[in-house]
DNA sequence: GCACATTATGAAAGCGCTTTCATCCAAGGT
DNA sequence: ACCTTGGATGAAAGCGCTTTCATAATGTGC
């Protein structure tokens, strides 16, 4: 006689002497149970080898205990951290994260969160608040808690940072700063309401002060360095290139810097550069990167917390906004 | 009347008039169907906003369609890099990711484990064959197919990269250029056979030319810039410094380059600095870096590939190596 | 026209767990 | 002594799907 495959919950109650249900209860509910027939089904448990068998438990209670996210990509140290920082909080609970990327794709986005859905997650993290109208009719459906991140809506939960404001943090400084001709390197503004807002709040800026932020002036890019690099390229290589350039993203500062300098463009005396983000990389820059601080981490782990609430407590989840602020450091400078 | 929270498969069997086995047929093996029943049973489908419920799925057939993967940290962009290489090739064959980080410890990546199999992935990938003894153990029990990545050992299917290679690759470049005293920027070394391999083939290399690797020349250093930057300012401060210096990883190398040149000190010429991974950044530096190429996002592709024909062909998963190659730019010259 | 494949479908037994409801018993309250 | 209460446990009904196994219907070769 085999010792069968795997141990199952019954197995654990005939060895202990005791019914299914008392099982079941000594793994999720102990406090119901007298210390005596606990202490006896754990130890018919370890003596097994017994460990639960998830889909079954998530079957019978409907609680997977994972919790699904769809970033843009993962190849992104943002996305990556914010990750990283959910998951670490939600390991705290017991949860687990499910991830899944759409490279830009609403299509491809939507495919995700249906699967997701499918798969039974306990809830679920977005980025943004722009997506295909089929997305958002599945969430209204599943019902199921949902927060949304970096941009939000009325509707779902959201940790959110103020893009405009990021923009126009980025331009005034510029502006103070006495430049009159500024560019932007941006992703694509397609389905990326981060990247609109921060071009948004950035126009916005520039038109307080009379000025324009010219089309031919927002060079729209891959989210990779080398995007950076091109999208700089292109500003420089304008009929009057700018004097300036924010970076809709910090790699695309950091790109933009790479360019200047290997055009032997001295920044920032020559061209003066403005991130937003501040990643890792750009303290460490030469120069420095003077960027505007958003909170990745905590984004992240707000968001978790979040969504924890909302299955736990069965609250609503609710919008909050964190504090962003510019980094001033060496990248940007007086006009000369 | 309500029309059920959700509809069931029995509920479009009933409305197509056919029997629940029809329909779940219909979902996963069309080809036994006619014509007419798929169709009329796809309809019904469709009509009710049937979706099949991921969890009954599982539990009834035994797959979750999900991969588990546990990484040292999600904040890194080789490991962002190869998760997302994954999940794309995972996706294409309707396999979600689950991830797990162990932030470099052993207990926790056993729990993660222990998590992912109660959790009834159908498959697992791993960074590296080190170990706690106890993951070993569970992975053994488990039986589910795994694959190791960077690392790997005879026992399980795996897919490396020479790690020893690389640094001797990297130390050898030197060493061809005159240097003869080199230090190495790399991570803790316990728990991370992947930096162990690098140091030791660094260290195998200079003994073959006839130099010894001193255990001062080698700064154990958080997998972070800022921790390249304090290990190449430790190496910098030490009453010898080396002539050249080795990151474990890019990061650290570029770091040592960000560090070097707030020392004014110009590299290469002053200081050689050589990284292993050829991460974006390396390509774009001032100067670019000499690095040793690891083909991160094939490593994700061939570990995802080598999961799905374990899984699906039932065929024994095999030990696969790739190929890494030095990649000379700018960052290191000839010794003055 | 008969035995025999072949194909399309259905019936029903689970998969391993949770959870409601019922039961039993000891302890109080009057 | 009798009823009530509440705590500890068990019985049993699912959760929604997959998958054998059986059956009916159709076609095939002789």
């Amino acid at each position: 006689m085999t010792p069968r495959r795997k141990a199952r919950l019954v197995d654990v109650a005939l060895a202990a002497g005791v019914s299914p249900a008392t099982v079941s209860r000594a793994m999720t509910q102990p406090e119901l149970l007298s210390e005596e027939t606990l202490s006896r089904v754990h130890a018919s448990a370890r003596k097994l080898g017994y460990s639960p068998n998830g889909m079954a438990r998530a079957l019978a209670s409907g609680r997977t205990m994972t919790i699904g996210a769809i970033v843009p990509t993962l190849d992104s140290t943002i996305f990556a951290r914010v990750l990283q920082s959910m998951q670490s909080t939600l390991a705290r609970e017991g949860f687990q994260l499910l991830v899944a990327s759409h490279e830009m794709n609403p299509a491809a986005e939507t495919e995700a969160l249906r699967m997701l859905i499918a798969r039974g997650v306990d809830g679920l993290m977005l980025v943004g608040a722009e997506r295909a109208r089929e997305a958002t009719a599945l969430l209204r459906i599943c019902e199921l808690p949902v927060v949304l991140t970096w941009c939000g809506n009325a509707e779902f939960a959201a940790v959110t940072v103020d893009n405009e404001r990021a923009g126009a943090l980025a331009a005034e400084h510029l502006l103070a700063l006495g430049h009159r001709s500024i560019g932007m390197v941006v992703g694509r503004l397609l389905f990326n309401d981060r990247q609109s807002g921060r071009v948004a709040g950035a126009r916005a800026a520039l038109a307080r002060a009379g000025l324009d932020l010219q089309d031919q002036l927002v060079s729209q890019q891959d989210l990779t360095l080398a995007g950076g690099r091109n999208g700089c390229a292109a500003l420089l290589d304008l009929a009057n290139p700018p004097t300036a350039i924010i970076g809709g993203i910090d790699l695309f500062a950091i790109g933009c810097i790479q360019e200047a300098q290997s055009r032997n463009l001295v920044v920032p005396e020559v061209l003066s550069v403005v991130g937003i983000d501040n990643i890792d990389m750009s303290a460490q820059m030469m120069p420095p990167l003077t960027t505007v601080h958003i909170p990745t981490a905590q984004i992240g782990q707000m968001a978790a917390t979040t969504l924890i609430a909302q299955i736990q407590g069965g609250i609503k989840g609710e919008q909050m906004e964190l504090p962003i602020e510019l980094v001033v450091r060496k990248s940007a400078t007086r006009r000369l």
